[in-house]
DNA sequence: TTATTAAATGACCGTTTGGTCATAAATAAA
DNA sequence: TTTATTTATGACCAAACGGTCATTTAATAA
């Protein structure tokens, strides 16, 4: 088994890699020769493994966004109900978003990428797109889930309890960026979910 | 007076015609023959009058910064009260953020700029950073007016209710490009309003 | 008419861009 | 040892990029 030349680096760690950098440069300020230089790949193999920029960072916000909704469901459903769950998980989001220690990533890819990419390229908009439906879906069965298994009492039908945590959470990728310290935003985040009766 | 010949396009002109590009394709993915096609200038012209690239985009902000907060303290100061003026800016402010008939601008610039430029651009920063100053000293401002002349009994101190706001809406910006529709949003935001007691 | 001024023009430049491809190298199987 | 297979490699490319500049054109002032 594995015929042939060893690979240099696993696709998923190419992957890792290069996602950080379209997630701290955005997609057209990220360079091919810029991920070629963090991998230390060379042009050809990169291109034989992934194909275009363009799919190269498909594969990346796909990445990205399915690790995104694996950490969130599990957030939530290790908690002791679905609620204490969800405002942990928004929690977890917003510190995601926030700049890290070793990478200084900011915001969420996902807003970042509906914000500079998605408004011209149907492509990346689909990606962004499908993905969202999940989410939603997620989120929507969660708050049934309180509301019928664990008696909460919503202040608001879940479509508009989802719409305006979703806004929210993208105001707050945004807000991170340059007006609001981490603190700021966690507590603005706090009051958000108990005006929201979270 | 008036030596010289004469300008084909007023630099107001032109500063116009770039803001909506810049505002529909970002700043990265609009490019310098771009702004010419749509002007008609030429190369030479443009960058005789505005210099390079980044101080043309930056007129462009300024000048969407500039025209954003005349139009919010307009739309307040005509208004029979602060907080109603409030809501009715806020309104507009979503609505300029909606695809427009004739161009297809989408979200707000500055808040394009904040997600896609800023974080990897410190002079643009700036910019922005200055402004939204400003656009804070008027909310608040408002804010307390509303208390102190219109017995006005906000839900939370004025700094947590900008804060709240500012995020929401920098939120719909991003929402409404793909997730939401014009009257869901108008909807949220409603809600929203209705949430912080304005 | 002439001189002066300011804008328009488009040829030109070096660099960077995303992308291709023939070849070399390293492994497993025959 | 040879063959097949898979990956690495880096030279190469055309196009697009942002930016410069000498020259021309069109206006006013002398």
């Amino acid at each position: 088994m594995n015929i042939g030349r060893p690979r240099k680096l696993e696709p998923e760690a190419i992957l890792e890699i290069a996602m950080n950098i379209f997630w701290a440069k955005g997609y057209e300020a990220t360079s091919v020769a810029d991920i070629l230089k963090a991998t230390g790949l060379h042009k050809g193999s990169l291109y034989q493994t992934f194909g275009d920029k363009k799919s190269l960072f498909i594969a990346c916000l796909s990445s990205y966004q399915d690790q995104m909704l694996h950490s969130v469901s599990e957030t939530v459903n290790k908690a002791e109900d679905p609620i204490k769950g969800l405002k942990n998980a928004m929690h977890e989001m917003l510190d995601m978003s926030c700049t890290d220690g070793e990478c200084s990533n900011v915001g969420c890819l996902a807003v970042n990428t509906l914000v500079e990419t998605a408004p011209h390229d149907d492509d990346i908009r689909d990606v962004l797109e499908k993905h969202d439906n999940m989410f939603k879906q997620f989120m929507m069965t969660t708050l049934n889930k309180a509301q019928n298994e664990f008696d909460y009492e919503l202040k608001f039908p879940p479509e508009i309890t989802f719409g305006i945590m979703m806004t929210f959470m993208c105001g707050l990728s945004s807000v991170t960026k340059n007006m609001l310290e981490i603190e700021q935003s966690k507590q603005l985040l706090d009051i958000q979910l108990q005006l929201l009766g979270l």
